[in-house]
DNA sequence: TGCCCGGGTGTTTTT
DNA sequence: CACCCGGGCA
């Protein structure tokens, strides 16, 4: 196939590149993707081997997607050798393969947050230091700053600037505490997040003849989302990068979000100076939006004072007005929210697909969740508590991963005495100070007590080694049997499925269920990994690398979107709601000291709304609750930085009248959610789809009296298109004429 | 060792 | 408001 086709000239510039140091800087919606697929697809139609190819990506969800779109163009045999995926991703592996030379097992265990803070927490516990002044997030935070600064333990105990920053905010012994963790988790066979880039710098670093393996390998290597690289990421790609020197980065610096990760912007002015002899390639053309989103978007960012110029344009229509809508609560806010999207997917006959809404902060997507509820509208919630940070989820995979590694003390303390086994804290606490004295993991001082000291009764000494006998024996299978009757044998075994089997309340009968998602999950990687990799060991390596977005299943088909602004970068939406436009929450409080964090926020606006394809609407409340008790709200500086002349700020008598008709109860709301289902996540498929059953639809005809939930009683005008994608036009006394889809508009005859 | 109750505390954003 | 943690008691 051709590689140019249907490219314009700025991409076929970019495209045909090959060898050598490029820079794209690409504005939103300017078919990035697309170029950097066309470009691989180029590499490789140019002779360029796929094994030579490393490409970086911001999620796994963008790798994927950039893989299968290769894989279209070059073939799947050629696309499936290129090596894709996150920093973290790829680089856990190549840390896997080269385990030896950093002393680390092959199959170490990758703590997520939770993980690394309960140890800290425990550190802070032993050295008896003021847990009000050392809160394990706020120690997590100083030491993934470290890492990701490459400053190694020692380094920050011997750096004097650290250490008078430390002191002056009360906390000189933040360096010991690093210190012990990274013993610590050096003894569980563990890796932190920051650990992967950390450690991958110090392997490249210390030993010059892997550093050459990758080169060499890696002839070719690409990065987008370069806005947002961190330092250690920056030097991994450079050391790589530094023989060959073919080195494509993409990235738009009015994108970067992530500064609170360590994202440095100066990676992409740094470039130039890196490889001088770069070629610089601009994206321009905005595919994606309409006149006056991305003309709304421009006006907005240029009141940021640090940018590259560029200037993002497009040919497309200009598309209607950005609607401002007020409500008085927040609460208000998200049935005003629910409503229009109601009314707007009905108007263009549009699947709730095509809808998103997006906040700033997670802790926002309540009001708008029970909303959609009550007039029906499937949902999906992306990001907050992910699937894989269930407790119950978390519980099972605590015995998987200690299975695999027994060294892993987190799992170990988490399921030793879950179910119950009688092994309570004092017992733990006793063999954790024998394992610190010999400095051996928790695992070996419970598997063989005498040789280090460990003295205990013989009662309990009994339930110990019943329960390390159970993990033995799972360990000699994990790496070898079939993932799904592995895992099996654990959840039974372990009884946890006994456990969880007997709870009957609803939020029990939840966790039950994914359990069993876990467990079909796993049946699914034994049949779908190509390779022969399908141990329930060779599941566990990268699991904690993915995130819910990963799972994307069809059920998500129609169905509104709700994340964080963060989560929907590189995402795009017919119609996006940017909701909880307020100071103090967007921008959010803590931005409002510095003139960065601030332009930070005005960049996530911007991001926001270049999600937008054709409609995009904007909503703020007066007042919210907080902590216990309302506080008022003005509306964000970001809506009068908008020019004027985009956007309509709707009168709000007529929402305040809207607000009115929706909390009339007008559906019988039986079934379908008998009482609030909060924290559920999986909502029930069907729930959108009307309540009346198709031989109810074909007998609605022209002239059919109706009634409508909100409308009223009215009257068919005229049916078009057939089922189950009829429409009809209905006239409403109350409300005038209306273009409803049948399958959603839940018409009742009359 | 395990459960219950009360107080204190907390909201950015994520791999 | 909702959650987590620690103390007190069975």
């Amino acid at each position: 196939m051709d590689v140019f086709e249907g490219l314009n000239s700025a991409q076929v510039d970019a495209v045909k590149v090959i060898d050598g140091p490029m820079m794209i800087i690409a504005g939103a919606g300017s078919g990035k993707t697309k170029v950097l697929t066309h470009r691989t697809a180029n590499l490789i139609s140019n002779g360029v081997d796929p094994f030579n190819i490393l490409a970086l990506t911001f999620t796994n969800k963008a790798a994927k997607e950039m893989k299968h779109r290769i894989s279209s163009m070059v073939g799947e045999n050629e696309g499936r050798n290129i090596w894709m995926g996150t920093f973290h991703s790829i680089f856990a592996k190549i840390l896997r393969t080269e385990h030896q030379k950093i002393g680390y097992p092959s199959n170490f265990t990758i703590y997520d947050t939770q993980d690394s803070k309960s140890v800290i927490k425990s550190i802070i516990k032993e050295k008896k230091l003021d847990d009000k002044l050392y809160k394990p997030g706020i120690v997590y935070n100083r030491i993934s700053a470290a890492k990701n600064s490459l400053i190694s333990a020692n380094n920050y105990i011997e750096n004097s600037e650290i250490k008078s920053a430390d002191r002056s905010t009360g906390r000189p012994f933040i360096g010991e505490i690093y210190l012990s963790y990274q013993n610590k988790c050096f003894r569980s066979g563990a890796m932190d997040f920051d650990d992967l880039l950390f450690k991958t710098n110090v392997l490249l670093q210390q030993h010059p003849e892997i550093l050459y393996k990758y080169q060499e390998k890696f002839k070719y290597i690409l990065v987008d989302e370069y806005q947002d690289t961190n330092h250690a990421q920056y030097l991994i790609v450079k050391s790589l990068a530094a023989r060959y020197e073919n080195i494509c980065v993409v990235g738009d610096d009015a994108q970067s979000i992530y500064s609170f990760r360590g994202a440095n912007i100066q990676n992409i002015l740094n470039f130039r100076k890196d490889y001088p002899d770069y070629q610089l390639f601009k994206l321009e053309q905005n595919y994606r939006s309409t006149k006056t989103i991305v003309n709304a978007a421009n006006s907005i960012i240029k009141v940021n004072k640090e940018q590259i110029k560029k200037k993002v344009w497009t040919s497309n229509s200009d598309g209607d007005k950005i609607k401002v809508l007020k409500a008085y609560s927040d609460n208000e806010e998200g049935k005003i929210i629910a409503n229009d999207i109601f009314e707007e997917s009905n108007n263009q006959n549009s699947s709730f697909y095509n809808f998103a809404i997006l906040y700033r902060t997670n802790a926002q997507s309540r009001s708008f969740e029970e909303s959609m509820r009550k007039l029906n509208i499937p949902y999906k919630i992306y990001g907050g508590l992910s699937f894989y940070q269930r407790k119950e989820i978390k519980d099972l995979l605590a015995y998987f991963r200690l299975s695999a590694n027994l060294k892993d003390e987190e799992s170990l303390k988490r399921i030793i005495n879950y179910p119950k086994r009688g092994i309570g804290l004092t017992t733990i606490n006793k063999a954790s100070i024998c394992a610190n004295n010999s400095n051996v993991s928790l695992w070996d001082v419970l598997n063989s007590p005498e040789q280090f000291g460990f003295v205990l009764n013989e009662g309990t000494r009994a339930k110990i080694e019943s329960f390390t006998m159970m993990i033995k024996s799972f360990n000699t299978k994990i790496d070898k049997d079939d993932a799904y009757a592995v895992a099996l044998e654990i959840a039974k075994q372990s009884e946890l499925i006994k456990n969880l089997s007997s709870d009957k309340t609803p939020e029990g009968i939840v966790r039950f269920e994914n359990i069993q998602e876990l467990l079909n999950g796993i049946q699914e990687f034994t049949k779908t990994e190509e390779e022969e990799k399908t141990t329930l060991a060779d599941f566990m390596l990268d699991v904690a690398l993915l995130t819910d977005v990963d799972n994307e299943k069809e059920e998500d088909h129609n169905r509104v979107s709700m994340m964080t602004i963060h989560a929907s970068k590189g995402l795009e939406f017919q119609n996006v709601y940017i909701v909880g436009l307020e100071e103090n929450l967007f921008p959010s409080q803590l931005s409002l000291n510095s003139r960065n964090d601030l332009e930070e926020e005005r960049r996530l606006f911007y991001v926001a709304l270049t999600r937008a394809k054709n409609k995009a609407t904007l909503s703020y409340a007066a007042s919210r609750f907080k902590w216990g008790n309302f506080i008022n709200c003005e509306p964000s500086r970001f809506i009068e930085e908008i020019d004027p002349n985009y956007i309509i700020e709707s009168k709000t008598k007529k929402y305040f009248g809207a607000k009115k008709t929706i909390s009339k109860p007008s559906i019988p709301s039986k079934n379908i959610f008998t009482k609030p289902q909060r924290n559920l996540k999986r909502v029930d498929k069907n729930t959108s789809i009307s309540n009346i059953n198709p031989s109810d639809l074909t007998k609605i005809t022209i002239g059919s009296e109706v009634k409508h939930e909100r409308f009223g009683k009215g009257k068919i005008i005229e049916l078009q298109g057939d089922f189950p994608n009829t429409k009809a036009t209905v006239f409403f006394p109350s409300s005038g004429q209306k273009q409803l889809l049948l399958k959603f508009a839940k018409l009742q005859l009359i």
